[in-house]
DNA sequence: TTGAGCGATGGTTACGTATTCATTCTAATG
DNA sequence: CATTAGAATGAATACGTAACCATCGCTCAA
């Protein structure tokens, strides 16, 4: 070294302790010429903070979900925070990554579109590792979760969708058990039952495009008379919309198609696919919220927000009939 | 603990090293009692690996890098390597975000779609770090990389359109300092000047759906007789798809449009986009082996592995004249 | 019987940092 | 000048592991 002892370069590096002026910008200067850096290993062990999220994705071919990394990898990275990032290929989050988290004594974990079972969570848990589900909860209330509010979300839909004059539904699904796909089922239905409306068929499926395309196939070769397409998100919207035109359907003429999610894809031309945001940029930030304070104080109970969302009208739902003007498609963007 | 010395537990979870059947059992055994679990960061520490890998990506939009980043991960998790994903907003990566990945002591890094400037490439090597550029490299090739022949590529499919029957061309390009924009703009350009045609235009743009529908609007406002676009990219080749449809264009039979990289949005039933397959999964594995060869030796020169990838026929070329049967598009899915 | 060879095990050290404690230095106050 | 509070610094320790070295006990063969 040059002239002075660890434990100044220490203060020098990590905290802003009280370290001369004079120093300071010797241990700097010898520091860069030696190409010395502080090693985040040695500091994990000591502090035991590895400044270190893991974020469990699954099904990534949904933009909505690249979407999301980006903002939490921003956000995160912003607030010093490094991202380990686990593309999870099964409906459950897998015991060997959550050991892998574990051994790497991530600080927390953010847990997107995968099943979070209960051991799982209670391991983490157990560990002092905090959790935060995004766009997901479990039946228990055992981890936090930020989600949008599907049920009332789907009821608006709903409703918008009666209002306008639609009578005979399908709801074209996502995997049946998992906590969006029931909430916005449930909400959808319920407006339909309160307003008399038993024409309603379920197609399920999971959250692809392929999926989509196929079941859109399938409900229209066993159904007839179906309106209006209710797709548990975007990505099976347009699948739905690219199966309805090679049967030779015009949307909305013929038929109307609604998703959820708010992608950018559904914004394109080819698609201008009517649907519901989620807040995700709020979304994020709430997670984020939650997670940083779990892992300040770990005894503190599971936090569980919800938030709203809107619906963005575009041109994939034929308008009310009150205002039915034939060939002039109002050109909505969604943007206020 | 119970009845062992550390060593010996230190042997039970690290290597295969040799331990009675006795102890064994019994370690395992407490240490599941007890949530033990070995700590990752002291391994590293003591061992000078940290099993992590830092992939820096930008433009995550663009559906082709989310695919690359799961097939990444996929790969790197089976051999045991973490992900420490960056996402980078520039177009230079960032000091800082080579400083973090320093401090982490990453293994080695990965970097896709950004350009990794010499200083930056020189302090990564200084550390004895490995690095490979997937899908771009550098000039002076200091450092390995993996990609795609796009200047064969190029050459290939201009002969391609040319032997269709085109004669007037625009190329809707990305960035124009990025390698894979100068390659293919190189290969096409070349085989138009050798097969004397003189009717080409070039419209830059950046690697966005949006970027290809605005550079399709302006081309064709103020071009005329354009019968074939050459697409930077898939994701622009779709903008430009909508751009022209909206204008009214007809694909392909009144203009063709032609991608790079064969997403799978390109194969959906409202695009049929004929392309350039990249062969993705081949690319990742041959730069996971590039990696590991450089982390094993840090002493080897660079290393720069290009592939071929190949045409991918689907509907918005049109077919060549000689077979011409006006209404009856051919259904080729571009699978064999 | 004895020594060699080997598998199994424990002791010890080093990895690079943050932190605590003790010490020295500085400056301000009376 | 004496006293003292506070800033600046160094020494020592702990974090949890892998690896090296030494030891022990056992087996087998001469």
């Amino acid at each position: 070294m040059a002239g002075v002892s660890q434990s100044t370069v220490s203060r020098v590096f990590a905290g802003g302790a009280n370290v001369s002026e004079k120093k300071r910008k010797k241990i700097l200067e010898v520091a860069d010429r030696l190409n010395y850096m502080p090693n985040a290993h040695a500091r994990s062990l000591i502090t035991r903070k590895s400044m270190m999220i893991g974020i469990v994705m699954r099904n990534m071919r949904n933009p909505f979900y690249s979407e999301v990394l980006e903002i939490f990898h921003n956000r995160l990275s912003a607030l010093g925070y490094h991202l380990i990032f686990i593309n999870s290929n099964n409906e459950e989050i897998q015991e060997s990554e959550i050991t892998q988290l574990l051994e790497y004594s991530v600080d927390g974990v953010i847990i997107t579109d995968a099943l979070l079972s209960s051991p799982a969570s209670d391991r983490l848990k157990r560990y002092g590792i905090a959790v935060v589900l995004f766009n997901r909860y479990t039946e228990h209330l055992a981890s936090s979760a930020v989600f949008c509010d599907n049920y009332l979300a789907a009821k608006q839909i709903a409703a918008y969708l009666v209002d306008i004059g639609h009578r005979s539904f399908a709801f074209i699904s996502g995997p049946s058990d998992t906590s969006t796909t029931i909430d916005r089922l449930r909400g959808f239905r319920e407006v339909l039952d309160k307003r008399r409306i038993g024409k309603f068929v379920i197609e399920p499926g999971s959250y692809t495009y392929e999926s989509g395309f196929r079941s859109a196939q399938e409900l229209l070769t066993k159904n007839t008379g179906i309106d209006c397409i209710f797709c548990g998100n975007d990505i099976i919207a347009l699948g739905v919309m690219d199966a309805l035109r090679v049967i030779g359907f015009k949307i909305p003429k013929d038929i109307s198609v609604i998703g959820f999610d708010n992608i950018r894809m559904g914004a394109w031309a080819s698609y201008s696919l009517t649907t519901w945001e989620q807040p995700v940029e709020d979304m994020v930030d709430a997670t984020v919220k939650v997670l940083l304070r779990e892992i300040k104080d770990k005894t503190l109970p599971p936090q569980v927000i919800t938030m709203k969302g809107r619906l963005i009208v575009r041109n994939s739902v034929r308008p009310a009939i009150q205002d039915v003007k034939p060939r002039t498609r109002g050109r909505q963007t969604g943007k206020k």
